[in-house]
RNA sequence: GCCCCCAUCGUCUAGUGGCCUAGGACACCGGUCUUUCAAGCCGGCGGCGGGGAUUCGAAUUCCCCUGGGGGCACCA
């Protein structure tokens, strides 16, 4: 079956009504035109493969019949925290790799001595871990594999394809910065590129040089991306990049690309500040000879200004957002939806129907807003739909970190505990939040000023606390249900509304208007903290209601 | 200055020429439940940046404009 023929029946299994009218149209519209044939270049082999009609299927099948296992990376600059935007590229590079059973690959980016530190690394794992990205491969590190980048520079220079470069970081600054004043594009002016062996010979005595990649002066470098299409570049507006520096290190575009090669990797998935460096990358796998790889150009994650995500708008770390006591569940469905959609509808999604839905495809090209408000939400249902032992397990660092508490939990504490988060877990809208919810549970009471004016000032209060507290106190079992029966026929024995009789009493012990139901909560603070908060209340009460 | 990407409710998004009176989710506003707060349920508000072109028909295709973003390092 053609395109054509193809796209019509398309066309019409779609819809479900038809109209003679509409018939009638279809019958006479013209064909649609071909796609637009794009020239093939020369330099990217795969382009005329990935033509535009292919679809991810179609695309995976490829693969399948080259025998090729997916292959994706992770590959940060260990220079601070595991951001937002990094979890996102590795949440999609794992859904990738999961998803077509291929292999996920960590690797660090670590040339740049000077900004890479080891806390960085240590904290990029363990946020990773708790997200639940594991890795096939790695963690592999770049400066481990020098000898490889320099090999590879070695041959581009006897093929003529990279050269020596004598100028110093310092003139290039200056002159770039002339450039820049000036109004012209700041790009290196290629000056060492046509030097003679005799004036090489001179710098040499007292300069050390660069490799600069010979970037072709001519043609184009289309690359095929598999989220926004074919992107072209022109070559002479590419610049005669740095591969290795004066002291032998590797530069980004070149170890990635050399990397890359080196571990096979099929799949380039990482965020689209890299499309402006992936021509040049192209051009060094050409210069090398081989084929580059797929890529994917996520969209940037920003505030809810468009700028770039950054600690004005809060918290930008995986770390920080674990410390504030949200689920890596919610985490990663929230990131997994942030660029990328399943239909029109679903909004909370498992882990595992990530794995078997993911898809590249259905990537958004635009940006995303960072919008904390839903992540919050949606860090409370996953709250409110994790198992109460889970959930305590989760909580109780929490606890401990405040000093709420001092010891490991025995059963009898363990269960207590199991009940107040069983309370709380529908107010929660993150864990850390339990603290400040149920603080009254592990210190003493606090009344809050505003509560005893507002509820305590009332005239019958004085009658409900006192008759409250000797009813309760005459109590046996002090469980919710008989706190139930009992302060409900209190209630109807005075002829009050319920909220005159329950809000004085939840005040006088809970110190606030605000808590967890309250019979559960006098069951769970106890008979005697329950009646000894009651009695000092009435001490407190303020004067009108004397 | 040059190159590149992008553009649907406030936000995340669905939408690939007629199923669109533009769908869902968060937020917001109302109602309901209720001893408070939540949660839940029901309902509401709210959007195709602008202009041309193609077409019987455009959110959807093409061009221009505008706006936003990224990049232009011996950073990654």
């Amino acid at each position: 079956m053609d395109i054509i023929t193809r796209m019509s029946v398309g066309c019409m299994s779609k819809k479900k009504k038809t109209s003679d009218e509409l018939d009638i149209y279809k019958s006479i519209r013209k064909p649609m035109p071909p796609p637009t044939k794009v020239i093939p270049d020369k330099r990217h082999k795969l382009k005329e493969e990935w033509f535009e009609e292919q679809t991810e299927q179609d695309l995976q099948q490829v693969i399948r019949d080259k025998g090729q296992a997916v292959r994706v990376r992770f590959a940060p600059s260990p220079t601070g925290y595991l951001h937002i935007g990094g979890a996102r590229t590795a949440l999609y590079n794992w859904l990738f790799a999961q998803k077509n059973k291929g292999s996920f690959i960590l690797r660090i980016e670590d040339t740049d001595r000077t900004r890479s530190t080891e806390e960085a690394i240590e904290a990029i794992i363990s946020s990773l871990k708790w997200l639940g990205l594991d890795w096939d491969e790695g963690p592999y590190r770049q400066t481990e594999r020098f000898s490889l980048y320099h090999g590879t520079a070695q041959r581009l220079l006897d093929e003529k394809k990279a050269y020596f470069c004598y100028c110093t970081p310092e003139e290039l600054e200056t002159r770039r910065e002339e450039a820049l004043k000036a109004g012209i594009p700041p790009r290196y002016d290629r000056r060492c590129r046509a030097l003679s062996s005799e004036q090489r010979r001179v710098l040499e005595r007292e300069r050390k040089p660069a490799i600069r990649f010979a970037c072709p002066l001519e043609g184009v470098t289309t690359i095929s991306d598999l989220i926004r299409g074919e992107v072209h570049f022109e070559n002479r507006l590419l610049d005669d990049f740095v591969l290795l520096r004066a002291d032998g290190s590797p530069t980004y575009n070149f170890a990635v690309v050399i990397d890359d090669k080196a571990m096979e990797i099929t799949h380039v998935i990482r965020g689209e500040d890299h499309l402006p460096n992936t021509p040049k990358q192209v051009l060094l796998y050409n210069a090398l000879n081989s084929e580059p790889p797929l890529f994917a150009h996520l969209p940037m994650i920003v505030g809810p200004d468009r700028k770039p995500l950054s600690k004005r708008h809060g918290a930008t770390s995986i770390e920080e957002y674990r410390n504030k006591g949200y689920l890596p569940e919610a985490m990663v469905n929230y990131l997994a939806l942030l660029g990328w959609s399943l239909d029109e509808k679903t909004t909370l999604i498992s882990r595992n129907e990530l794995i078997e839905k993911f898809s590249l495809e259905r990537v958004s090209k635009a940006p995303a807003v960072f919008d904390i408000g839903k992540l919050e939400w949606m860090n409370g249902y996953y709250i409110r739909h994790t198992p109460v032992k889970r959930l305590v397990a989760e909580i109780i660092p929490f606890l401990e970190r405040v000093g709420y508490l001092a010891e490991a939990p025995d059963k009898r504490k363990m269960s207590w505990l199991e009940r107040l988060v069983f309370l709380e877990q529908e107010r929660m809208k993150n864990l850390a939040e339990i603290i400040k919810l149920a603080d009254f549970f592990f210190k003493d009471v606090e009344w809050d000023p505003k509560s005893v004016e507002k509820i305590l000032s009332a005239p019958e209060v004085p009658k409900v606390l006192s008759m409250a507290t000797e009813r309760l106190e005459s109590l046996d079992r002090f469980d919710s249900r008989g706190i139930e029966k009992t302060l409900r026929s209190l209630q109807k024995e005075l002829g009050f509304h319920p909220r005159e009789v329950f809000q004085p009493i939840r005040v006088a012990v809970t110190g606030r208007m605000v808590s967890p139901p309250l019979f559960e909560t006098l069951e769970l603070l106890g008979k005697r903290r329950a009646i000894d908060r009651l009695r000092r209340a009435q001490k407190i009460l303020p004067r009108s209601s004397a």
